[in-house]
DNA sequence: GAGTATGTTCGACGTTGATCGAACATCCCA
DNA sequence: TGGGATGTTCGATCAACGTCGAACATACTC
């Protein structure tokens, strides 16, 4: 049996995308801001089971994921969900996130 | 900002889906397996950088992530890629690791 | 300027999961 | 019946990751 092995990159970038994606707590975090529009919400706002500290650190692996993007604003991080922009990396991905609708 | 939360048992599925894909290993054996006719290829015939007690471990998450099904052969335990039951469940997610073209 | 709110950094901790090897079970074949 | 092949189970190990709290930085407000 041949080794298959895709390109070794892009087989990078899905894996940072399923890792991002793997984490409950990241996952509420695309939700919620799938439900608010774009540079209204910031890092603080969300309701989330965890402490600052963590929240900072799976906002990092969002951003690297290519899953939302940042933007200072005075005293605070306003957060942007990137929906297009990973839709066309990843079709579906995102989707199965957000409706997430698998038979009970 | 209200609890989100889907139904439990939904994102748990999905947790065990994004699980099962979320590693290397996996990946390829799923790969492998979608060039094969269903229950043509066995457990030990994988080209894959792990001994045969891990391998076991992969194939047990692969099937209680609903993945693949196997049945035994005399000897072998041969497999099958349960593609369209996966895909009915999680659109595009097998896919997404099949294909993988992410821009480079 | 003092005090408060928002985030980040850093070090530490605990858990989980991938990995291995050895022992065991089962089946096929000579 | 004995030997070889295929998988599984079990216990141990190691690395990665999520989590926290304390200290720090920065910006807004009074």
């Amino acid at each position: 049996m041949s080794t298959d092995s895709r390109s070794p990159a892009a087989d990078a970038e899905l894996q940072r995308a399923l890792d991002a994606v793997g984490d409950p707590v990241r996952r509420s975090i695309l939700r919620q801001l799938a439900t608010a529009d774009p540079w209204t919400i910031a890092c603080g706002q969300f309701d989330l089971p965890v402490g600052k500290s963590t929240l900072t650190h799976h906002f990092r692996s969002l951003v690297e994921a290519g899953l939302l993007e940042q933007r200072d604003e005075g005293n605070r991080r306003m957060n942007r969900l990137m929906r297009a922009e990973f839709d066309r990396r990843f079709p579906g991905l995102l989707d199965l996130v957000l409706h997430d609708r698998s038979a009970t």
